[in-house]
DNA sequence: ATTTATAATTGACGCGCGTAAAATTTATTA
DNA sequence: TAATAAATTTTACGCGCGTCAATTATAAAT
């Protein structure tokens, strides 16, 4: 650190003796210029701390190093979690990630869209509301913008999909709840934000089916991404009436699972495999609280970082083959079980 | 939406019929213009989609109308609460929130602030590791551009600190606890990664001596963010062991007790009030799990969204005046005892 | 030492916008 | 209606960088 601050690439090429488009050259790639000219660069870089202007850099740039990522709801644990192995996917790649939020609200997603359109991003990772998003806006940024959805699909939107495969993981679990006790009931809520609460209703009842068990599917009302507590009133309710004809509920996912879970505690029916216990929980996802709650949750596995990796390198490979593939791709994932005490 | 596209606010100007700089001021500030070329602008404006390009709107600007938000750890339900209300803050301003998680490594808060440097904020807003942080690193930036800390204070850095006063809020719940059964023992981490923690630990200490108990605390090796299994692996070790001297724990935050709640569920030791009961644990936080913990969790709640507007406001009236303010202010809001089951 | 391929330099232009000064129009007030 | 204030237009320049063509320097290969 020395001497006056450096203002520009103009200064800086004076102070490091090297021409201000070679500077260019090696900002935008640093491998692109020779390595004695590189080590002269780096080795000026750290006398000086200059860096160049961002926004210069990008305004006669078609597309910058950003990568978009939207998630529908970060305060939801499943989304930071595979937002955060996105994001370092990104950055292990030389991209800037840029994460948001679309806070439960379908509208907020749209905005995103249209701010990022704005930051000219290499390409973006979308995981929508699904049915609550309007697909016709998201079809047109796709048009503009390398998109990449992943956890909810979209048909025929984006260039690619990425997510795990319900009626996989859903036929694992039922197998194993009808295997290893009474047939399971399902338990969801009744207007699913989300294409996979869908699929998932779905995959149970074909499941069932197969077992040669009748379904037995339990809907909540209700709106919005407070899933616990859906679960804890409505199925803590359901429990209290006795509703459910058989002592197992596959919950549609972890958070539904962790709101009952937390009413049979209140209402004292005991949860579990032993022989003390009169019911079963079951859930989807792998929340990570699943495995603390009372007790553990037995539930799928989703491959978080599977997902986030395919879902980033897809995307890179699209960036990188310049005109759009051919072809939709989808990419499902198997889910594992994940057995703990609660089923 | 007609013809071809607009290129750049020149094309704009032709169209809208309204001259360039005029237009310019206008997106600087829509309420600089006349009322009646206002709306001329607004209606050529959704008739044509013409957005002024970020890049080289911010390339000449000093400051830009981006506020930077970074946190530890947004995989922390803690982090991605307060977050979401201080973007939703932002937002509402009519700036352009960032929102930068360093994913528990203190080396990306340092490159998180690198980055957003050059992105030119009007300010930033950091929730720190606290001493785990590059205090100099952050003074240093703190000179260039304003700076709110909130959550974790780090002493003289940043122009204000926004928090809970953990004297206060664990004042409270130590007498409540007294009060209400057996005086408390304190579990935390050894080495905690948030100055939180420390006063905590203190506020303990002073409290137990208040009461005219002695004090007790146990400390769980470890460092990083999974607090869950430390509590649950460690705090469960000492309930086996039967280590505490009596039947309350109080943990140093949530996630700890939540930890521990799972343990105890796990040990078949019953946690709550009930006399059936042998443990009481609370927590701190008010996490947003704890309220569907079995048993749900006793805890101080933190109140997020003041927190999360102050550190807004604070912000936006340092950048507005110019000159950073004479004093460094520290804001400390009362935490709020949350009774449940569990304590 | 000479040729050849590769890399760096020089000089120059343009991008889309901010912004300033002067001229002109529009609105407000007397 | 004229005088005044306020807003808009015109004109013009500069910001920091990307990028291109022509030239020169450097390194590798003969």
């Amino acid at each position: 650190m020395v001497q006056r601050k450096i203002r520009n690439m103009e200064e800086f090429a004076s102070v490091s003796g090297i021409s201000r488009p070679t500077l260019s050259k090696y900002f935008n790639n640093p491998e692109s210029v020779r390595q004695s000219t590189r080590m002269r660069i780096e080795k000026a870089l750290d006398q000086h701390d200059y860096r160049p202007n961002v926004y210069a850099m990008n305004q006669n740039r078609r597309t910058t190093k950003n990568i978009g990522i939207v998630v529908p709801y970060l305060a939801d644990p499943f989304f930071t979690e595979i937002g955060r192995a996105v994001e370092m996917a990104c950055i292990s790649a030389g991209y800037s990630p840029i994460l948001l939020s679309s806070h439960g609200d379908p509208e907020l997603e749209k905005e995103n869209l249209e701010s990022l359109r704005s930051l000219k991003p290499a390409g973006v990772l979308l995981a929508p509301f699904g049915r609550a998003s309007d697909r016709s806006v998201i079809q047109k940024f796709s048009q503009e913008v390398p998109l990449v959805l992943f956890d909810a699909n979209i048909s025929e939107t984006g260039e690619a999909f990425i997510g795990t495969d319900n009626f996989q993981s859903v036929g694992l679990i039922v197998e194993y709840l009808c295997r290893s006790g009474e047939p399971p009931c399902f338990f969801e809520m009744k207007t699913p934000s989300n294409p996979n609460a869908n699929k998932r209703q779905q995959a149970y009842q074909e499941s069932m089916e197969r077992h040669g068990f009748p379904a037995h599917i339990f809907q909540a009302e209700g709106e919005g991404w407070n899933f616990e507590e859906v679960g804890s009133v409505q199925g803590g309710e359901m429990l209290a009436r006795k509703v459910f004809p058989t002592n197992t509920v596959l919950c549609s996912n972890d958070r539904l699972a962790i709101g009952m879970l937390s009413a049979a505690y209140g209402l004292g029916i005991r949860v579990g495999l032993d022989s003390d216990c009169s019911l079963r929980i079951a859930g989807h996802d792998d929340h990570p609280f699943s495995r603390y709650t009372c007790p553990p949750l037995t539930t799928i596995a989703q491959d978080y970082s599977a997902i986030a990796k395919r879902a980033v390198s897809t995307l890179f490979r699209i960036i990188e083959s310049e005109d759009p593939p051919p072809t939709r791709e989808e990419t499902l994932f198997e889910g594992k079980l994940v057995m703990r005490d609660s089923a």
